[in-house]
DNA sequence: TGCTACACTTTGACTAATCAAAAATAATAC
DNA sequence: GTATTATTTTTGATTAGTCAAAGTGTAGCA
């Protein structure tokens, strides 16, 4: 029922409410995460709120109905399936797949994914190490320890890649930075704004504090 | 570059200057086949002009240019890729694929769809037996000679199914009329507009010379 | 040769999605 | 507590794709 458009508007609100943990989604966030103006967010918003997706506050911002929620959660789901099948059968790199993919969730139905799911072997990850959620729409929560949040010579498993440029991507595979790998806290220089990582039979290399921020861990 | 949309009239305009061997393909095919009203057709082939795919004829018709052809014949690929994929990776019904692969088809980029290729063995035929073209947009002929074609004793290897409508496509695989396996043909009644069929180690049936045309056999 | 169907084209209207630019409101600084 | 800045909303316009209904052209028949 939902067009192409609005599944990416319920996508994003979704994910934009999960991240930044407060009652309501501003309108510049949602514009800015779908690249539109300010302008065609908010008409979109009056457009969602008419269908019952979202409710909208002038000026405040947004909160999805549980319809929306819904919605939001079957693309998520989608998105992340295809995800998985992309680099496990067809073996594209997990730094071409994001785009792909954002075009295949609108595409397929829920007949298709349900086989693909079973094809998989019912995946809980997509190759980023998001969590993929279930038909019924439950996602387990990711961790919130990141890179930054641990001690010097502690080793931790990496557990999920926030950032999902392919460039970035591509720099954390050559360096070992992925999903399931060990890896050890050598050093946090704060003055350099810098840690120093050793992934298990890889050379040592450095990250920055931010870019640290974009790896998530557990011990 | 085309839209979902000119990607859709482009496949339709080609299949139809396929079939019916004609120099240009007429308007009311193109509108019927497409399931829009004739208006919309002709301001669509105004547009498809303008940008090079096709040359239009007021009140003659429409012939593809290379181009146009190009992106029909990829599309039929495709499709037909895409269909294959559906039956033989993830066990879908050959009667429930063509919807899904027409929204798909639109969906999956180049790259994705070469992998898929490879994946799915270079396939040179979708679950109906129709021939998939190659990457650079050759497309076998399908054999001209239909059930009705032959004499009453012969033994014919089923090719292809024309009928792509659910229904039929169920029906046909009840009667076991799927591409590959062998027929006889026991009687034609001609005043009946009936034949009779024989598919090895199935019980005999028979089916309307309309209906007849649409399978395609060899000897 | 004119008439009648049928095929096709034109016209005017509509919807979804978008932008640019102007207007309004809220937040922050001083 | 005003002035400045940032955010959000309005307004007016555009594009692709569509339909309904009215208008036009033509092929074949009378
Ligand atoms: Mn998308
Ligand atoms: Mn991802
Ligand atoms: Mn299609
Ligand atoms: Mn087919």
């Amino acid at each position: 029922m939902p067009s192409a458009t609005v599944e990416n508007y319920l996508k994003s609100i979704l994910k934009l409410s999960m991240e930044c943990e407060r009652g309501e989604v501003p309108m510049g966030m949602i514009a800015t995460s779908l690249g539109v103006t300010p302008g065609t967010a908010t008409s979109m918003m009056k457009n969602l709120q008419k269908e019952k997706w979202l409710s909208y506050k002038s000026r405040k911002g947004v909160r999805l109905t549980p319809s929306g929620k819904k919605i939001g959660m079957i693309m998520i789901r989608r998105h992340r399936l295809l995800e998985t099948f992309l680099v496990e059968t067809l073996g594209l790199d997990w730094s071409e797949i994001h785009d792909e993919a954002e075009v295949l969730e609108h595409a397929i139905s829920e007949k298709v994914l349900e086989r693909l799911d079973i094809f998989l072997g019912k995946p809980r990850h997509d190759p980023h190490g998001h969590p993929i959620p279930t038909k019924n729409g439950i996602i387990r929560r990711l961790p919130k320890k990141t890179l930054l949040d641990s001690l010097v010579g502690t080793k931790m498993k990496i557990e999920s890649i926030l950032d999902q440029s392919p460039e970035f991507l591509n720099f954390a595979q050559a360096k070992g930075l992925m999903p399931g790998r060990m890896v050890t806290l050598v050093k946090n220089e704060k003055v350099a704004d810098t840690i120093e990582l050793q992934v298990e039979k890889m050379p040592k290399f450095s990250l920055g504090y931010k870019t640290a921020q974009k790896i998530l861990v557990s011990d």
